[in-house]
DNA sequence: CTGAGCACCTGAGGGC
DNA sequence: TGCCCTCAGGTGCTCA
């Protein structure tokens, strides 16, 4: 469920939070993840200092002292929070990371499309979850000058390549409804009839909606929650995602909802070409 | 190489 | 209540 803006504001917490803290712990309830769980998460993170916590793409990556980096994705239903060990596990509470003082941080994830995993700190780039990711939209190499040509060699719906972490990372079908809402360009439309002026706009709209939601701590359309279970606020400022049938903000026209690869597209037919 | 389709897995919600 | 269907913030494989 979550993209960048949702990852990005567990990040920003974990790293207010968990830097003075040491693991105590680390238990294993389910490790067979999108990728299994290594058995050495047990014992590598354990009593050493957290140096850092960064995202990749929609990957959390806490850096330990030991130079080794616990990697975490959420996949579609994963969540990370902090709670009291005392609680009631719940069916898919997988991971169970101990801190001393008491604090404990739950990893759950019922679908099960999530990851958790390890790398040695230094070989994160080579590593093969991350080795063919593309730009960071939120960076400044994210422009028309570098999207432009993508755009110009391909003819899969530009919805399609907004999505394509080999070009662009972070932007799932949600904030990627909502940028080409912004920069008036139809999900279906190719993307090598797209004009560099309206990839400009589109590129734009894409850091415009994801900062917006970063502000909003993330958009909470079914479950997501951050840290401390609470939801995001981004999901009131949606102009079409989720609003199929409702009208236009913008022109009053109904908003109409297509299906490109499996995933829901939303649009108005006026404002968007 | 590219792009479309589908698989991975579980739970929620609607219709009957 | 139960069953069956559809749908869901992601990713990566296979095939043409």
């Amino acid at each position: 469920m979550p993209e960048l803006p949702e990852i990005e504001t567990i990040r920003k917490k974990l790293f207010a939070r968990i830097l003075t803290l040491k693991m105590s712990s680390i238990e294993l309830r389910r490790a067979d993840l999108r990728i299994p769980i290594p058995i050495q998460i047990k014992k590598i993170f354990v009593d050493v200092a957290i140096q850092n916590v960064r995202r990749r793409s929609k990957y959390l990556l806490i850096d330990f002292e030991n130079l080794w980096t616990l990697i975490i994705h959420l996949g579609m239903s994963g969540r990370l929070f902090f709670t009291s060990p005392e609680r009631v596990l719940a069916k898919h509470d997988h991971v169970l990371f101990n801190f001393k003082g008491g604090k404990q941080m739950r990893f759950c994830d019922s679908r099960r499309f999530g990851l958790v995993t390890v790398c040695k700190t230094q070989k994160l780039p080579g590593h093969e979850l991350f080795n063919h990711l593309g730009v960071e939209p939120l960076s400044d190499d994210f422009d028309e000058n570098q999207f432009y040509p993508i755009c110009q060699k391909s003819v899969s719906p530009i919805k399609n390549l907004l999505m394509n972490a080999q070009r662009v990372v972070g932007v799932g079908n949600i904030y990627a409804n909502e940028a080409l809402f912004l920069s008036g360009i139809r999900p279906q439309r190719r993307a090598n009839r797209v004009s560099k002026n309206e990839v400009k706009k589109l590129c734009q709209a894409v850091k415009h909606v994801l900062l917006k939601s970063i502000e909003s701590g993330g958009t909470t359309f079914r479950d997501y929650v951050d840290v401390d279970e609470k939801p995001g606020l981004h999901q009131i400022q949606l102009k079409v995602y989720g609003r199929a049938g409702a009208l236009c903000t913008v022109c009053g026209f109904v908003i109409q909802k297509t299906v490109q690869t499996n995933r829901s597209s939303f649009f108005c037919p006026k404002c968007q070409i």
